[in-house]
RNA sequence: GGCGGGGUAGCUCAGCUGGUUAGAGCAGUGGAAUCAUAAUCCACGUGUCGGGGGUUCGAGUCCCUCUCCCGCUACCA
């Protein structure tokens, strides 16, 4: 059964455990939410994969620093991201830490892999390394201290260290990805990060250090016990973990890989559109079709860090404005990929305007009209008149230009192109008067509101994606039972004479909290300590 | 420094291969309507299209130059 439908199947970054999760993390996995909710709707089997990282000397210091062991440790931090998950309504079929058998077991075999092929071999790394920092500086980093002793930008004494590593050989790579990149012209995007990858490539690559031997949280190499793979080769391989790496006869593996799309930050593009693809190639699996770079999100128009205190937290932003309000708003407030900001203001604009005065009223206008003057029995259509038409066909019109924008992860497009609809069919309440209908025509009036009616149906249904439990709402006030709510029941309109329960209003419009229990992240910062 | 992308209405931005009076949303002003979450609908912009020069019958849209902003320029994830 599902055997004949087109397959998707996308990812978010496995996210580090060592962080809360943020707005940022929320953001990306937010795009792929209603990525492969469309994706489902309109008929696709979906995997829909996210996850977390929990290897790497961060990690374990932490969990040192916490008195536990580093399992224990990434046991209770990767739930935070289990949590958020939940919280924001996202609807991944698979969970996958890098923790678990199944991803050490497929890191070792692609490791094999690549030591079979002759692509990664024994050689030392050495570097300028800060042990305060446990951190490696590049030398244009560093300054000269006052004894001689070279200084890292953090203000760390380095030393010269050398130790065995593993290399990849990303060196010989450069033309065959540079092809491989003119041969897929949509494998980065947005364009822009495209060029900056190509340009990247351009410039030379180093061969790739790929083991370690400083610490030991981390996968085993295989054969060689002193290292562990390091974190590029350990985090990117969860991609194909998920679908059953390394049984590439699995019919998971065959039926889901290549993926479709994997979606990241722009801070890490490079090891998806670079390493990434060479380590597959290089193994023999096939590269992935998609990576798509999306921007970042300032507060208030500043740049959120740790210490600026400025953190958004996703649990709090659903709370203050509802979860549907912001997950509208991330994905129409800036054309995907750019970097956006997020402020109050603008919350609370998109939320008044778009979604209460614009989609909420226009479903709640017309369902109070049926239940007050049709006995809260869905009229019928009557013959269509042009205008009519002309709304039902705006909106029938509607899917082809979504699967478009979906189709290239243009989510602000597509919820532009929706309230395009949405407005029209307020245009359509106001031009054709059913309240003065009411007197001179009922019949007529009947039939305009049905038309609004599955107007709205079809814009429910298409907005599904975005605003899952919002949209579910008001496909219950249409009485649209649970089954025909998929892209396939759009060409199935309302069944008239059907009884539908009372209107409610389902984007309530934002209420300032009172003057003194404001609070919220968005809120205006206390005041902000000058010591330093 | 090198490579790339930008500077268009108060704000955020569309404007593809050059061609009718340069557009949208938001904000603002006025009006209509009153079904609805005081929501909706209609009307209204004298914008040096960053500055200067050039090509062309014609340039926001091509070329040169100046200026400002942003991104990338590898092993913290």
């Amino acid at each position: 059964m599902s055997g004949s439908r087109p397959r998707y199947y996308l990812t978010t970054p496995i996210y580090y455990v060592n962080d809360v999760p943020h707005i940022g993390h929320a953001y990306t996995t937010l795009a792929c939410d209603a990525l492969a909710r469309f994706m489902r709707l309109d008929g696709h089997d979906v995997r829909f994969l996210t996850g977390t990282d929990e290897h790497g000397q961060k990690v374990a210091n932490s969990a040192r620093a916490a008195g536990m062991d580093p399992q224990a440790f990434t046991d209770r931090v990767s739930q935070n991201f289990r949590d958020l998950t939940d919280a924001w309504n996202f609807s991944n079929d698979d969970f996958i830490r890098t923790t678990e058998a199944r991803h050490i077991r497929s890191c070792q075999a692609i490791w094999r892999k690549l030591v079979a092929a002759g692509e990664i071999y024994l050689g030392s790394y050495a570097g300028w390394y800060a042990v305060r920092d446990e951190a490696f500086y590049g030398e244009n980093e560093l300054q000269d201290g006052p004894d001689g002793k070279k200084i890292a930008p953090s203000g760390a004494e380095v030393e010269w260290v050398e130790e065995p590593s593993y290399f990849f050989k990303l060196s010989a790579w450069q033309d065959r990805l540079l092809a491989f990149y003119q041969a897929n012209p949509d494998f980065i995007l947005p364009e822009s990060r495209r060029n900056e990858v190509i340009s990247f490539v351009k410039g030379g690559l180093r061969d790739l250090s790929v083991s370690r031997t400083t610490f030991k949280w981390g996968v085993p190499v295989p054969d060689d016990p002193d290292h562990i793979m390091y974190v590029w080769l350990d985090a990117l391989t969860n991609y194909i973990t998920a679908v059953g790496y390394p049984e590439t006869e699995r019919e998971s593996f065959k039926r889901y890989w290549p993926a479709d799309l994997h979606m990241v930050g722009k801070d890490i593009l490079r090891f998806h559109a670079v390493y990434w693809p060479a380590f597959l190639m290089g193994a023999g699996i096939d590269p992935p079709h998609r990576v798509y770079a999306h921007g970042w999100w300032t507060n208030e128009g500043e740049k959120i860090s740790k210490s600026l205190g400025n953190v958004i937290d996703p649990l709090e932003l659903a709370a203050k404005y509802g979860l549907d309000q912001v997950r509208y708003f991330l994905l129409r407030e800036v054309p995907f990929g750019n970097d956006g900001d997020f402020s109050h203001r603008a919350m609370v604009g998109r939320m008044t305007n778009d979604l209460a005065n614009d989609f909420g009223n226009l479903a709640q206008r017309s369902l109070s009209m049926i239940a007050k003057n049709c006995g809260g029995r869905l009229p019928g259509p009557g013959a269509p008149s042009d205008a009519d038409r002309a709304l039902l066909d705006a909106a029938g019109d509607l899917l082809a230009r979504l699967r478009g924008e979906y189709r290239v992860q243009a989510f602000n497009r597509a919820l532009e192109a929706t309230w395009e609809v949405i407005g029209a069919a307020n245009r359509y309440i106001d031009e054709q008067a059913p309240w003065t209908l009411r007197k001179t025509d009922p019949a007529r009036m009947g039939a305009v509101l049905y038309t609004v009616a599955e107007v709205v149906r079809r814009l429910a249904i298409l907005s599904q994606p975005v605003m899952p439990g919002s949209m579910g709402r008001m496909l219950d006030q249409l009485g649209v039972p649970d089954d025909a709510r998929d892209f396939a029941a759009l060409a199935v309109p309302l069944a008239p004479g059907t009884t539908l329960p009372q209107p409610q209003g389902v984007f309530p419009r934002y209420v300032e909290p009172e003057a003194g229990a404001d609070r919220g992240p968005a809120g205006p910062a206390p005041g902000r300590s000058t010591s330093h």
